[in-house]
DNA sequence: AGCACGCCGACT
DNA sequence: GTCGGCGTGCTC
């Protein structure tokens, strides 16, 4: 062929797809066949024999004429996908987050590329030239003369699977791929695998009326359920969405579509149909009205180098958005992209509208958890190839191949669903945007009422720090108040209800206007106690108090998920004294509807979201005034803007900052802060009611008068007196085993081990371990997990000492052995 | 992870 | 003498 290749190599560095312990942080180098060479780039996804018998998916990570002698190369059989997966400054991104936590690079990739991608071991042929020379044909080896007129004779545009192909012809299969790869050097076929069609798509029943049919014959029931339709049915409903609508079962739905009354039909879940799509529809293009306060932000932004990074702390209501979006505005107008980061529960808030609104949604990605397989396929790709220019999600959000892009958004910065608890790489969104940011010059904008004590710490020293400090429209706060519930229960109120808050639930229903009430425990009962022998029922696999659930009469466990009947005796001392007792919300619920009897209540927490799309729909039913009280755990605080809210309740305040937690002062801070601030956004004024039984507590009354800066300054004393962060880095290492001896010995050997190794490297003074010491739930689902704390005081250094310590660890099969890097948690 | 090699004890 | 237990080590 006239172009020659600018370089080539013999060998190709593959990483391969084990979830091996040793092997998922290595390459092998493998041959590269004849006629693969030009095709074979960084991320194109391969096949490899390994072993003796087997052949698996691997990576190209780069190339090499040097192998060390002694080693047998072998070739790699067969190219997935032409396209590669990710390239080279990606793949170095990656790299770097697998040093930073102590991970492998597989693990990393993995966390980053949609599954879909990873799996794609079916491979297809397509004919891509089906009109060659017809003299062409007759120089090809017999082989592919058969691949040719057996693919010739297929409907076009439809692949044929490799495999198939093989068994069709005949031919082995190694011939077959031989074949192949001449065909495709002649550009006369194609290979991909088939994930990058509509195949994992998962296909939705969607009804519409069908205008046509105006005079058909009904039933009663069924004239009554057309009516309804025709009232609520919108452009895009599905079939299950209409039923519940109009009250109805899919069947009679079923029935009336035979009448021909209305239309239903089979579709993908097109992006178009998003449930937010809806938003799109109240475009609101115009000008952006902003303040001084927004545009000193916003061109201190558009000043910024290159990488840097900036924090917006802006009390709730002041306009954060309006920022956001001017910037995006800017980019956009610069031919530059925007990622926009949000909190996993914020998918539904009114970031992702107002960009909608304004943008619409052919420019947006929207990314998250709902997204099937094939449609993450679809925005991946259309976000590689830069089509779509902002992108909207939560925390994997990080990972989207955004070509060009000039800004990343982290709204709610401070909300720790940013951090991936689990499986490794145990990352942190904010972390990975930082040195994004850094590698691809893109500026990082933070944002936040009430900032990670972290970023504001670092904000502040670097003088990155952009107030808004006035509330929209001049608004100002909500007016909170302490109740002390200790003089509550004094003055003779049993229950959970304050008097103050029952009265101002009752004015509030009364002005019809609407109320949240926050308390942060599920369940109807949250403790189960023995009277005879004072035992608390526990999970039998976690360490952790059963929790009584009234619907159904069941037990569980908040950990492992386990599930019971209700218990009739104690299974210590078998005595049938149970007492059940402490506030759920089931109970708290239950409460309220006896206190207000008129009152419609709406319940929102975790054992609501089991149905998808239930929360959305508590949302949607509030936001409607379908309820007057809404009551909920932590979930209620976040993203809610309801202008008819003008009292928030706030049940057992304590219980979030007293947990044996470094953050959890400032995760009870912020909480209370943030659901105060759901109250008042409309015209009429907020009023918030913290019920508390510590109502001295240097954090309640920093929340009560809502004065972050005041609570981050004694934050940071009782931070520096501890060492610990933002003063250090800290590490968590966990070892949990069924065995509870070897989990314990296993983990005092790690101790011992590397407090030498931090000795020799003279560290011992900057580094301190503390532990080893059961974690603070010390079993969960019959593992026994004990864990050792390190705060490093010195920085990279001695940071790439531990990760490396942790790295070349074997642990024994029986112990689960992890390494948390800037742990959140202590439990 | 798989899979083979290999070094010991129990059997046709 | 050989069958098979799973400890150890390797996979380009």
């Amino acid at each position: 062929m006239i172009n020659a290749p600018e370089i080539t190599y013999k060998y190709a560095q593959i990483l391969v797809d084990l979830d091996a312990k040793a092997l998922d942080r290595r390459t092998f180098s493998y041959g590269i066949p004849e006629g693969m060479d030009g095709v074979l780039e960084i991320g194109t996804p391969v096949t490899v024999p390994f072993g003796r018998m087997r052949q698996i998916t691997g990576y190209v990570v780069g190339f090499t004429n040097y192998v060390d002698p002694g080693i047998r190369v072998k070739e790699i059989t067969d190219i997935l996908d032409e396209e590669p997966l990710f390239d080279l400054d990606y793949l170095q991104f990656l790299d770097w987050i697998a040093q930073y936590y102590g991970t492998s690079l597989m693990t990393v990739l993995t966390a980053a590329l949609p599954s879909s991608m990873i799996q794609k071991t079916r491979r297809e042929v397509f004919l891509e030239a089906p009109q060659f020379a017809p003299d062409y044909a007759y120089q090809l080896p017999r082989a592919a003369q058969m691949i040719l007129s057996y693919l010739k004779e297929r409907p076009s545009g439809k692949g044929v699977r490799v495999r198939y192909l093989a068994s069709q012809t005949g031919l082995p299969l190694k011939l077959v791929n031989q074949m192949l790869y001449r065909l495709r050097q002649d550009g006369i076929v194609r290979l991909a695998s088939r994930s990058d069609d509509a195949m994992n798509r998962k296909m939705l029943k969607w009804i519409k009326l069908n205008p046509n049919n105006e005079g058909v014959e009904l039933t009663k029931r069924q004239s009554e359920v057309l009516l309804q339709l025709k009232e609520k049915l919108t452009e895009e409903t599905t079939l299950s969405q209409a039923s519940a609508l109009v009250k109805t079962t899919t069947a009679t739905l079923q029935k009336l579509a035979e009448t021909g009354a209305v239309e239903i039909y089979e579709a993908p879940q097109h992006r178009d149909r998003d449930p937010l799509t809806y938003y799109a529809k109240y475009k609101k293009p115009g000008e952006l009205q902003l303040n001084d306060e927004q545009k000193t932000a916003v061109s201190a932004v558009l000043a910024a180098d290159p990488g840097s990074r900036y924090l917006l702390y802006g009390v709730t209501g002041s306009g954060k958005t309006e920022v956001y979006l001017s910037l995006t505005e800017t980019m956009l107008a610069e031919g530059k992209s925007v990622l926009i980061l949000v909190p996993e529960i914020s998918l539904t808030s009114h970031i992702a509208k107002r960009f909608i609104e304004r943008f619409g949604l052919d420019q947006i990605a929207l990314w998250h958890s709902h997204l099937s397989a094939g449609e993450k396929v679809d925005a991946w790709r259309r976000i590689n190839q830069g089509e779509l220019r902002i992108v909207i999600g939560a925390r994997s959000a990080i990972f989207t191949p955004v070509e060009n892009l000039g800004l990343i958004v982290m709204d709610e910065e401070h909300d720790n669903s940013f951090k991936q608890e689990s499986p490794a790489p145990r990352y942190h969104a904010r972390t990975l945007a930082t040195e994004l940011a850094k590698r691809s010059g893109a500026k990082l904008l933070l944002g936040s009422a009430t900032p990670d004590v972290e970023t504001y710490r670092q904000a502040r020293e670097t003088d990155t720090v952009l107030p808004l400090r006035r509330r929209y429209g001049g608004r100002s706060l909500a007016e909170v108040k302490i109740v002390d519930m200790h003089k509550s229960r004094e003055q003779g109120h049993a229950g959970s209800i304050s008097q103050e808050l029952l009265m101002a639930l009752g004015d509030t229903i009364a002005a019809g206007q609407q109320a949240i009430i926050l308390l942060n425990r599920r369940g109807f009962f949250t403790l189960i106690l023995c009277n005879a022998c004072d035992e608390v029922l526990q999970c039998p696999h976690c360490d952790v108090a059963l929790t009584y659930h009234r619907f159904r009469e069941k037990v569980r466990c908040h950990y492992c998920g386990y599930e019971s009947h209700k218990p009739q005796f104690c299974p210590h001392c078998a005595s049938y004294d149970l007492t059940f007792t402490g506030l759920g919300t089931q109970r708290l619920e239950e409460e309220v509807g006896e206190l207000l009897p008129d009152a419609r209540i709406l319940r929102l927490d975790s054992d609501m979201m089991q149905k998808k799309f239930a929360h959305r729909d508590v949302f949607e039913a509030f936001h409607a005034h379908e309820a007057d009280i809404l009551i909920g755990t932590q979930m209620v605080a976040k993203g809610l803007d309801i202008p008819n809210v003008t009292l928030v309740g706030v049940v057992g305040a304590d219980t979030a900052f007293s947990l044996p937690d470094y953050k959890s002062a400032e995760r009870g801070f912020q909480l209370l802060t943030q659901v105060a601030g759901r109250s008042g956004r409309g015209d009429k004024p907020g009023k918030v009611i913290i019920q508390s039984l510590q109502p001295y507590h240097p954090v309640t009354q920093r929340a009560k008068d809502q004065d972050y800066e005041g609570f981050y300054e004694d934050e940071l004393v009782r931070r520096q007196e501890f060492d610990f962060p933002p003063y250090s880095q800290l590490f968590r290492m966990i070892a949990s085993s069924t065995d509870e001896f070897r989990a314990r010995h296993f983990m005092k050997a790690i101790a011992i081990n590397l407090k030498q190794v931090l000795e020799e490297a003279t560290l011992d003074e900057v580094v301190t371990i503390m532990g080893p010491a059961p974690c603070v739930i010390p079993r969960i689902q019959g593992r026994y997990r004990y864990h050792l704390m390190i705060k490093n005081r010195y920085g990279e250094v001695a940071h790439q000492i531990v990760t490396r310590f942790f790295q070349q660890i074997q642990a024994p099969d029986e112990i689960n052995f992890l390494l948390d890097v800037d742990a959140q948690s202590f439990l």
